[in-house]
DNA sequence: AATGAATGAGAGTTCATTCAT
DNA sequence: CATGAATGAACTCTCATTCAT
């Protein structure tokens, strides 16, 4: 579906633009009220195109909120990548993760990825669709844990905990419920949550 | 529409026992499929019962929602309350409740709780009906909030990490996705996950 | 979907009975429509229900077509099969199935059947769905076969013709095509129709 | 729409081959899968062209079924004229235009023609637009007719039975149900399918 | 002339909800 | 009380047709 390669031609680059524009329509109602509540017509009228158009550039509605994902999390697999490639400490490099996640650029669509792959009701289109996007998924997993392993391995984290937790930890503090509950309700500022959740969660790890 | 109170008559005691078995089969099928893949047909259906009756019980699927929550958080504020009113130390009191939401006894139940309360497309509802369960939720919050508030003034516990953002790890780490992950597919036995995850937090949060 | 058996209780016989009106609906428009054109929200509101409720005895669309068919070729193997029963001779009895074909009972039903089963758009479905219906259709072409081979045995049929030929020309001949070109737009009367190509094909098919 | 005349210009050359490009096309698709089933889309990628592009030679997806027909339908009276203006008696006459019919050229065209005429979602089409092409239609009867009558008075057919009625059972023995069920099913030759029912019907309208 | 993106009416289908029995 | 037939709004998806490029 998404083309991400470069867009010789107008058209092509038009095409994108407009699938930019759906994706971008989509993200904003799907964080609103969810996959289902969310109708092809609503993100239609709000990109202000007919119901048919969307179905030019997404065959299903599922493909819609996949590639939503394919986007994102390929964009934070590079990030990550990226920060892997620093000289700094295994630990230094998972407190800059930390920063980008709730970073001004991610937040939100990071809450969303996290509330769709954590809906019931979608698991079913994940674990079917696994060969588009689970192996960057899977990707992702791998960097975290080998950082924590590179991080055991110098003394920084705890080896008496196994990776697995702390990887499972470290995406559970993430989650919007958390970011919702300090900035939304407690109206706590972005950076402080980062800070704070980092603070417990690199404490919690770190070695005795 | 839960009278809680003493089943005076017969009737109303059969009628609160179907009420049961209609939440359990609701549990269990909201839990397979989420909210809107599951239909009332389904549930009746899995009782044993028509469709209409089940409207006896719950003017509406929302409803039947909020009942589950209703009842399942009552029962661990009481939990909550039960605990506290221990002589343990703030630090083992809230390692005894991090056990029983772990627990076999609620472990399946809350991960519901916690993924419909995480749903996008059910926040509507829970804003809504504040007024049915937001007393309680608060409630639970204020208990565990003053835990950790009293841990704090005992020494036990980092003054200087906002305790609201320790609620929300607390809470955070909890979440059926790390459930899941590590004891689906990490096949990591339960109480192992309630320990680990345990550490993590409580190291996190402990005074220098 | 059709219970044919008794209808014990109220409630099936009324259920038996708007099936039927149902179906009659669907013939109706079927006929003048054909099966794309023809939307299940106009056969519902010929029977004055709504559309939901066709959905409650007729899964989908297509279902009802074949529910259509199951029940005339049902009918009219039974027919066939009586009047075979007969102490008539061979050419007797085909004379006899001509006639019930083309008689008032059968024939705009007939048609519907013959225009239906001939349509290339509903081949896939009567193709699929053989298990249900394939089974009374072959039975209708053995009955036939064998009648004609009984009549070639007895000589009164041209056994240099091969009875399959003979077998589809019959079929073929009672096409509503013939029966549009001569009854409605020829005036000719049904009996004579009947009775003017039964003159062809047995003769035709006559022995020397 | 066809301007069958002479293509003066080189442009207008290649535009006839392009509309006979998507007749074939055209045929093809709608002998496999019917009128509905079929899309514009799905005939111009079989031609290698736009969807629009067919636009451009059919207004309407029904001109396109008409142009089929008047196409089949012309070249097919020119050879039934062609026979008629031989020196052969009434029945050569009539035998050479059933092997027309069932001959290699013409029995898949005009098993579709048949079909289509038919199908009943179509009649609405040519019942519309009989301008068109009613007129080609009727003289092909008129000249079946009068090559019958031609007959009768050359005492070669039953002058008992109704011209209209021998017309009728001419075409209705030639439907593609026939053909499919003898050729595909039973997998007889072409011709034998032609000589077999060629004889059934000139054996049924011969002269006593 | 050719294209193919855009349109939007319309179809099948589902299911929460109601209510006569 | 319990039932489940009936309802109809709402949704996804398709495709003939149009039209700016």
């Amino acid at each position: 579906m998404t083309q991400t390669a470069t867009p010789r031609t107008l058209k092509e680059k038009q095409r994108q633009e407009r699938e930019a524009l759906i994706l971008q329509a989509a993200e904003e109602v799907l964080m609103e009220k969810g996959y289902h509540e969310t109708s092809i017509d609503e993100i239609a009228s709000l990109v202000g195109i007919a119901k048919g158009t969307v179905y030019l550039h997404f065959a299903r509605k599922e493909d819609l909120v996949i590639a939503l994902f394919e986007r994102d999390l390929e964009k934070f697999l590079q990030l990550v990548e990226t920060t892997i490639a620093t000289g700094l400490t295994a630990r230094a490099k998972m407190e800059a993760i930390m920063d980008v996640l709730y970073g001004s650029f991610f937040s939100k669509r990071f809450q969303l990825l996290y509330s769709l792959s954590n809906s019931v009701d979608l698991r079913r289109i994940f674990v079917e669709k696994k060969g588009c996007m689970r192996e960057t998924w899977e990707r992702l997993f791998a960097r975290i844990t080998s950082l924590l392993e590179e991080g055991k391995a110098a003394g920084e984290f705890d080896t008496t905990i196994p990776t697995s937790v702390m990887v499972s930890a470290f995406f559970s503090l993430l989650s919007p419920k958390s970011y919702d509950r300090l900035m939304v309700e407690g109206q706590m500022p972005q950076e402080e949550v980062a800070k704070q959740l980092g603070r417990i969660y690199f404490k919690g790890i770190a070695a005795v």
